[in-house]
DNA sequence: CGGTAATGTATTTGTATCAGATACATTAAC
DNA sequence: GTTAATGTATCTGATACAAATACATTACCG
């Protein structure tokens, strides 16, 4: 089982910015298809990252940024963390060795490096561009039922 | 526990490409710091995809490729599968909902996008560049030793 | 003021993944 | 034929993620 908070998270505010009314957890886990109480775990990432603002008790959940403001890649740190950490070194290598006792820092500025550039993707798209596909994906799917 | 094998393919891939001595599958468990059946699983994966050679009943694993020629996009894809999948969709949105009906088809490029940047970078780079750094990690280690 | 409904959060459980460990068949070398 | 190595399967333990449950806290509404 992979995480797919981040997926989660964008699927979240999309319904957010998009929705003209008011959306409480359940009805965002209905449309993830997961539960009230892991919507809300996620949803406390991008809170604490002053994403969206929500307070007890009280339905509805604002979005604090405009989606052209709120890139990919704000998401992804906000519920997995600052630094992009795709790749796991191993952590046992034999000090002993030669290549064991440098292997880390020496590998590591080469992954490092991979995952900056991943990062300026992410950080090239927003959640406007999404929602703007979205509106296309939808608009194809009508036309296309429409014409069968 | 996250997937360490990676970086456990280059460790081994390095012993290889700079041991004077054939080296078997307990040496490099030592060096790497796990055991040797570990080791050995990931070397097959290796010698799927063609970067290795060993035998059964003998010793000593060759190297096939040039370090110059092995990049490290390539060994990543020779333990981790072709196609870089850093992100995890969430499974089961709801396909009553217009949002949940195409927020894979739609999130998907902006992730694949990313992940072949990622690509690029790890394509940039060889087995040979990460001995380079690891001789002059070496030599750097050696000469503060010295003037201690 | 009391009841309802929502958020926020903690805890437990099920499950998947990864690496460690063990075992053993197969094969090469001597 | 014995030894030692690889190749591979299987079991176990640890860890991580999400599902599920529970409940305190708070806002809203009568």
């Amino acid at each position: 089982m992979r995480d797919t908070k981040y997926t989660v998270a964008i699927h979240i505010l999309v319904m957010l910015a998009t929705s003209p009314r008011d959306l409480n957890s359940d009805d965002l886990a209905r449309s993830v298809g997961t539960n009230a109480s892991y919507i809300r775990k996620v949803m406390a990432l991008l809170k604490d990252h002053g994403i969206i603002a929500s307070q007890r008790g009280k339905s509805g959940t604002r979005l604090l940024k405009r989606p052209e403001a709120l890139s990919l890649l704000e998401i992804y740190q906000a519920v997995n963390g600052d630094d992009v950490e795709i790749f796991q070194i191993h952590q046992n290598p034999n000090p002993a060795c030669p290549v064991g006792k440098n292997i880390k820092q020496v590998v590591f500025p080469f992954l490092d490096e991979a995952e900056r550039q991943l990062k300026e993707a992410l950080a090239k798209n927003s959640l406007a561009d999404v929602i703007d596909r979205l509106k296309q994906a939808a608009e194809d799917t009508d036309a296309g039922s429409t014409t069968d």
